[in-house]
DNA sequence: CCTCCAGTACGACCTGGGTAGTTGTTACGG
DNA sequence: CCGTAACAACTACCCAGGTCGTACTGGAGG
């Protein structure tokens, strides 16, 4: 199971849709609009065509306009995105990854506190809840 | 600066050349058979011909062949993918994708020890030892 | 009723990763 | 001295992401 991989604007896209839960294609348009470098309304459009045959996106009609919805959720999307990048660089080490992260990444004092906390409870609590 | 970005045959290649320092197309091709699903003698040779003129590598002529060597670290690629993908996925927030990992991503508890015992070391003696 | 506009559909093109066949050159063994 | 095999170079494709221009169509307004 190849979990979905998203482009850039492909996942741009999706952002906005995991958001709105809906959203046209001018509503995407603009939405992207802030910020990003110009693009026209037909890319998106297009991008939206493909990647609804890629799966990850459905429509309904309403009126003259398409409104698009997400069909798998940014949840599914960052763990697939993640695990990739796991097993490509620490062939899966999950472990080697946050290693990498809190030494060679740049993380201020008060999120290693953050994250202290957070590995406390994740100890402490679990049952393991997948 | 736009990090280096790598594809997987690109990134599996450049392991090779990381781990042995120096390697004829042949010694990268054979080093790639092993689990890998076959693939043609030339489509390294194309691929490292590419890689080289992306700057990733470069060789020198030994004989009748030649021997490639990486012109970029693993670990300036490591971070730079790594940093790609938490610019994506959570805005740069370095400490939201450790979050993701810690709660979502399967890490068991003795891992989760080694965890916290990093972060201790990592809070308690940073001079930042980069 | 006819025009115009909003929107989608379709097709074109570019780039980069990946895959490989074909060609050309040259050192080496017989 | 010559054929062969080892190599690199070149060329050609395929695919997917991304970016648009243009064609088409149906509904709203004059």
């Amino acid at each position: 199971m190849r979990s979905h991989q998203l482009g850039d604007l492909q996942h741009a896209i999706m952002r906005v849709l995991w958001e709105r839960e809906e959203a046209t294609v001018a509503e995407v348009h603009a939405a992207l609009e802030s910020g990003d470098k110009p693009r026209a309304l037909t890319t998106i459009a297009t991008m939206l065509t493909k990647m609804e045959k890629k799966g990850v996106c459905g429509h309904r009609v309403e009126g003259r306009q398409f409104v698009y919805h997400p069909t798998i959720s940014e949840e599914e999307v960052t763990r697939g995105m993640v695990a990739d990048l796991t097993e490509r660089l620490f062939d899966g080490d999950v472990t080697a990854l946050v290693s990498h992260l809190i030494t060679e990444q740049e993380i201020d004092r008060g999120e290693l506190d953050r994250l202290r906390s957070l590995i406390r409870r994740r100890e402490g609590g679990q049952a393991d809840g997948r």
